[in-house]
RNA sequence: GCGCCCCUAGCUCAACGGUGGAGCACCGGAUUCUUAAUCCGGAGGCUGGGUGGUUCGAGUCCCCCGGGGCGCACCA
């Protein structure tokens, strides 16, 4: 803002920061009236800010390296002490002082430096030395604009708070949050570290569709839309499980698909509409590999994007650190509630254990779906440390197979760690004519009115009669695992572009 | 969907129902060792929107609208 009173700032909302980005822009077409190209099409970096400090880790105070180097970055400081100035340049890799003395500096780049903001992007060459305090900078001789920033940055101490603003402005976010900076690096780390493992356990990265004639591989309303070149209307997947299974089929025997699901239910501090799963299918395997690869995933996630093994979840501490006990769900269950159940019970009885611990049923529920239901809410939240629980109902588990000797229940596992399912896995059903009879329950319950019931998929049972062979199958929660990691309580705070209402112009 | 809370300068925050303040950022000046630099001076608001209500008086209380957060329900 400029103090001249023949210039007030018109009375418009906004105006006052129309005048900080007209004096941004000013100081760009200035720079621009004296020759200087303010957008510059590239810049020949020959170090990151974190080689330079890991090079020169030990300087003491006032050291001149004579090695010379370009650095670039965003200025987010600049310290001015009239014929010297201090910069502060932040690179991917993370700060670097710059030495700005008036003696040492081009024309070029005291013309440069005269049209600084912060937040413009800038390129300096120079010599790498320490200051008389000891901070390793870079003594430039030589300055760059590279991109002028026009918009003013949040507060440099406070950085950016308001959540709307963070979510709907990420870049913002990004660059003046560092803790936002943070969660994401921990984020795309664990990510790359997970399938760094899964290609050295042989697993091929594919992908399936997200646009399906029906969406099933789990029990979810999806979004709709529509195909105008087919006239059909088509789902968005909810889960990729029918579609990987089908290349295992194929003869691709171990599989994984790590991409986005979109489920159209609510949104919470644990559920965002789209959301990021690993699923992996594996031949010859069964519950036991499901397990062993998914706490093999967590552990690996853990120390290559955090180097840690416990984590704060709220007011719990876990400890990921392997092996995870294998409990039996009806066990677990039993030694809670004090006595054995079993989905064989009388479902009246089972009913009225649900009300007595506080469980909400619905009419349509059969024992499996009741006792499943008293696990989720009796047992799991009482688990901490991660722990496989296994042996589910089949009645909730329509493409896992039986277990051995007792139809009611499935051979199928969900790792839970600080009360919170991550990831979920069995042997799977292979048997067409049981798949295609389990399907046709499902559909009778859809029929009748259950949201919530499996779609039979002709197609995908079409395909397990030419041979599934015995697979291991997981799913994994990645967004929950980050937020584990990171050590965070909002999904919508590991997710870069979380939903949210479009804004109002 | 229900309940509670939030929205004030570019950013972060103040303001008992009684004339809307501060810090940072910005503009001008001083400063060759700062790193949330310091010092002097200046500019910047009709408080998310409402030609709604109550009141002598509303940023503040009530109502409507918009956006967001948290909790519950559904779900992973």
């Amino acid at each position: 803002m400029t103090s001249d009173p023949d210039s007030p700032v018109d009375e418009q909302p906004g105006a006052y920061l129309e005048a900080l980005s007209a004096e941004r822009r000013a100081k760009r077409d200035a720079l621009a009236g004296r020759g200087i190209d303010p957008y510059p099409s590239r810049f020949d970096r020959t170090d990151l800010a974190a080689e330079l400090r890991a090079r020169h880790a030990d300087l003491v105070p006032d050291t001149r390296t004579g090695q010379q180097v370009r650095v670039a970055g965003r200025l987010l400081a600049l310290r001015r002490h009239g014929k010297l100035t201090f910069g502060e340049l932040h690179d991917v890799s993370g700060p670097i002082q710059l030495l700005l003395q008036e003696s040492a500096l081009t024309e070029h780049a005291t013309a440069v430096l005269d049209h600084l903001d912060l937040g413009d992007w800038i390129g300096a060459a120079g010599e790498v030395v320490t200051s008389r305090r000891g901070e390793l900078s870079v003594d430039t001789t030589e300055l760059w604009l590279l991109a002028k920033s026009l918009r003013p940055l949040p507060d440099k101490f406070h950085g950016l708070a308001e959540t709307d603003t963070r979510y709907r402005q990420r870049e913002v976010d990004l660059l003046a949050n560092p803790e936002s900076r943070r969660v994401f690096d921990v984020r795309f780390r664990a990510v790359a570290a997970m399938r760094s493992l899964m290609a050295e356990e042989g697993f091929l990265e594919v992908e399936t569709p997200i646009l399906q004639p029906q969406a099933g591989g789990a029990i979810a309303r999806p979004f709709l839309t529509h195909s105008n070149a087919l006239d059909i209307d088509l789902s968005l997947r909810i889960a990729p499980e029918l579609y990987l299974k089908r290349l295992v089929v194929g003869g691709y025997e171990r599989v994984f698909e790590l991409a986005r699901n979109f489920r159209n239910e609510g949104v919470s501090t644990r559920h965002s509409p789209e959301f990021t799963a690993l699923e992996a299918y594996r031949a010859f395997g069964d519950l036991t590999e499901g397990m062993d690869l998914s706490e093999r995933l967590v552990v690996r996630a853990a120390d290559v994007a955090t180097g840690r093994r416990v984590f704060s979840v709220g007011e719990r501490t876990v400890d990921l650190t392997p092996p995870y006990p294998r409990r039996d769900l009806l066990d677990l269950l039993g030694g809670v509630l004090g006595r054995r159940v079993h989905p064989t019970d009388a479902v009246e009885d089972l009913r009225a254990l649900c009300t007595e611990h506080g469980v909400a049923t619905l009419p349509g529920w059969g024992p499996g779906k009741l006792v499943f239901e008293l696990y989720d809410s009796v047992v799991l939240p009482t688990l901490d440390d991660p722990v496989f629980v296994c042996g589910f109902p089949v009645e909730v588990s329509p493409l896992a197979r039986s277990t051995a000797g007792d139809p009611t229940m499935a051979d199928r596992f969900e790792l839970c760690i600080a009360g919170r399912e991550f990831a979920n896995g069995y042997s799977e059903l292979n048997i067409p004519e049981e798949q295609e009879e389990r399907f046709r329950a499902t559909a009778a319950a859809k029929a009748q009115g259950d949201l919530e019931a499996h779609p039979a998929d002709a197609a995908f049972v079409r395909a397990i009669e030419y041979g599934l062979p015995p697979t291991s199958g997981i799913g994994l929660g990645v967004d929950r695992l980050v937020m584990l990691l990171a050590e965070v309580e909002a999904i919508r705070d590991v997710i870069l572009f979380p939903m949210l209402r479009p804004e109002a112009d």
